[in-house]
DNA sequence: CCCAAAGCGTAACAGACGTTATGGAACCGG
DNA sequence: CCGGTTCCATAACGTCTGTTACGCTTTGGG
């Protein structure tokens, strides 16, 4: 706590007094985090549908220093989660809404039938995490280009065979 | 320490007898849990590749208690790897070794070109961590059916166009 | 049999931690 | 201008933490 608001340049009294407690905090930092990356992807409504999939895909991996953040944070606040059912949730249901999303842009793309779309969604978010949790510790060999390159492979695959 | 050492009936001088540190601790924990995912790897080499090859895969997924606990281990050291760069060359290094161990079986199996084996090592692994990641919070819509069909499907699938 | 090393239980230490208490400044509706 | 409320800095509190010191017991080679 002190180390934070040290960072933020605050105090502890002031940190305090907007957060109940650490866990507060932690579930806040996940929560704004989510909210840039949603907001990033309003942003992508004008694109046409297949942009607009790829883009959100791209934009989640660990490449810029927004989504690295971001995926440090999801670390940790999972690192948590598997202590605090209560964070356990919320970070199953941030997942469930990006699957949503992600499933969305898949019908809206026309890249499968659309009661397939959340099994696609499912394929291409579990190629993308698996990517990015290897990259984020290992971006020598997962350099930018070739996080991407692996993310287009998946997506010029066909989808689920189900 | 005094947790870890009274829930292995042990005192906080026995533990630091044998470690050095909680770090020292924490890298043998992951350790271990990897010896015992290559044990269990060895075990299978009398099985026909691609059967090796998929049960490999599916062994990683938290399914089974034991592979439920190594992810639950590789989750809070991914977490303190974020701020430790010893720590993170650990886990990159045991990625790495595994993604070895996979393109090898992968070659084994015959299913691509010897020379894009670890690309589709890379693939399958990256495909596994994601669903992986996703059931370790959310195992009530990831059964392990539905985590092996998933897996399935990416099996079924053909490797990298590149 | 001896002595050094290893193994380990006990307990204390020093610091870090999350949290709370307190007091004052700033703001604001009446 | 007043009363309360919000905002926040300071500092203390009690607990928990990793680590260390110390001493006793066991082990094993000469």
């Amino acid at each position: 706590m002190r180390e934070v608001a040290a960072e933020a340049g605050w105090t502890t009294g002031a940190l305090t007094h907007h957060f109940s407690d650490k866990r507060d905090l932690l579930e806040f930092t996940l929560a704004t985090s989510l909210e840039q990356r949603r907001e990033r992807r309003e942003r992508r409504r004008h694109l046409p549908p297949e942009d607009a999939l790829r883009a959100t895909l791209v934009d989640a991996l660990p490449i810029t220093e927004a989504s690295r953040l971001h995926w440090t944070v999801t670390v940790a606040f999972c690192a948590q989660a598997t202590g605090d059912p209560g964070l356990a949730a919320t970070q199953r249901d941030a997942y469930r809404e990006f699957r949503a999303d992600v499933a969305h842009l898949v019908t809206a793309a026309e890249r499968v039938p659309p009661d397939s779309a959340e099994a696609e969604a499912e394929r291409l978010i579990a190629l993308l995490d698996g990517i990015a949790l290897q990259a984020l510790f290992d971006p020598e060999t997962w350099q930018p280009e070739r996080q991407i390159a692996a993310l287009d492979g998946g997506l010029r695959r066909e989808p689920w065979p189900e």
